[in-house]
Parts: C-alpha cells; structure tokens; sequence
DNA sequence: CGCGTCTTCTACACCGCGTAGAAATAAGTG
DNA sequence: CACTTATTTCTACGCGGTGTAGAAGACGCG
C-alpha cells in the first residue's frame, strides 16, 4: 500500500493547495515553520516521485508538480482500502451507513444523476 | 493514522475470517506457511492487542479474538481517508464516480432505505 | 516437586522517513 | 575562460515500527 510521511503528506498537500508547480526553494519558504533545509526539501520530493505523486521539469530551479489532486488521491485510497474487504458489498454497507447526513444526501444526488466512469476535470 | 504490518495484518485477517477465538498455538499451525515460532505469534497479538484491533481472555490457553468485523474495520478507515480531504464532498464524488455498477446499484439500494446510523451485527 | 506448556520480557535486524552535509553540476559575470 | 553562486544529486545517520525469536518467568499436571 502508500503510506506517506508526515513531512511528504505535508509537502503534497501544499503542492495541490497551492495548485501549480513550485521550485523547491519556494517549497521551503512557503514551510518555514518546520525549518527545513533546502535539501531536505530535495529528498522529500524526489521520494515523492519516486512513489508517483509529483513530477518535475527540468528547467533550471526545477518545477516540482503534483500530479493528480487531493480528492482524487482520497478518492484512490478510498478503493483501495475497499479492496481490502472480503466483502466489498458489507464494507460498502457499513460505510454508508455511517455517513453523515449531508454527505448521505449528496451521495443520493451523484448516485442519481451517474452512470458514468470518470469524473472530468 | 494506524497501519497493520504484513505481518500484523495476516494474523488478524485470519481471525476475522475464522471468526472465533483462537489460541496462538492454533494461529500457528493455521500459517505453517510463514514457518513461525509460537513467540512470534504472541508477539503480533500483543501488538495487535495493544492497537485495539484484538482481545484475550484470561483462560489458560489465552483465546484471542478480533474485536470488530473485517468489515467494520473496512468502513472505519474509509472514513479515515476521506477525512484526509480537503473536499469531502468532491473526493466523495470522485469515489462513487469510478465505483464497478454491481456496487454502483448496490450503493443506490443502501440509500434509498436508510436514514439510520449503525448496521447491526 | 519436577517437567512440559504457556506467557511475558527482552533483543535484534531491517526498512522507511525526517533530516541534512558534502559533492557534483550548471549558470552567470567579468 | 576562471571564479562565484545557485541548484541538484549522493550519501549518511538516527529513530521508530515491524518481523522475528530466544530467554526467562508463571502455571498446572502427574
């Protein structure tokens, strides 16, 4: 399975914040907090491509990109833990039975207006 | 977040799919494949133990059950995912939108009669 | 009481992740 | 081109979690 860090989970998720692609010194200036050096920085999102979640051109400060986004991301982990399931059909059952309401009555809207694979951009 | 070693997640696996108590001896000989010693059994169950996901009584072959349904445990951490999203509502979106129809259909059905929050055992 | 069994303690190696210095490389500038 | 500086890549180390199990302690049977 993925199992992201705590310091990579943060450097993707302020990847898709943001939503474009930033250079590894704006990266780190943007989480000064943390004090991070420069090349850790580095290392972090080279592990992060190397499991496929960014992407980087090679113009000269390179541009680290996030590829897919966030809820996409969820959306994947979420089928894949259902994949974990013996029974998709009971864990699915347990899931949405512990829905909160507004989420139940969305889901009711996709549900009835889907019959698609995809969901476009 | 919590995340089952391969190990871990075996061993527990079995006892969901047994779905009764079992003894270390009988978790042992039940994964003779893995060639493991009786201490290393214990080792996981206390560990697994101490994660919450099983119990032991205090007989003298101490029994040990999985406390919740593989199922349950499925739901549970779809929901942990899906809290991971900025947008609940979007990764939700995402989700239904690339699930198989049999569970596309399915999900309609749990829909339509529920307003309920927990399935019974 | 002594022995085999079951349980708990303690240990160790390995891997992933946070963290970063050192080394290599590219890019400008005079 | 030689030098300085920004950028990137290599290499490394410590720590915690997990697989793995031996050693030691607690129990009960004959």
């Amino acid at each position: 399975m993925n199992t992201l860090g705590e310091l990579e989970r943060t450097v993707l998720e302020h990847l898709w914040a943001v939503g474009a692609p930033l250079t590894a010194t704006r990266l780190r200036d943007d989480l000064t907090d943390r004090g991070l050096a420069l090349t850790t920085v580095h290392t972090v999102l080279t592990r992060l491509e190397q499991k496929g979640f960014v992407d980087h051109d090679d113009s000269r400060p390179r541009q680290f990109r996030a590829l897919g986004t966030r809820e996409d991301h969820v959306a994947d982990l979420m089928h894949e833990v259902l994949g974990q399931a013996g029974d998709r059909q009971a864990a699915l059952a347990r899931f949405v039975g512990s829905v909160g309401d507004d989420e139940m009555r969305m889901l009711r809207e996709l549900l009835a207006g889907a019959g698609n694979d995809a969901a476009p951009a």
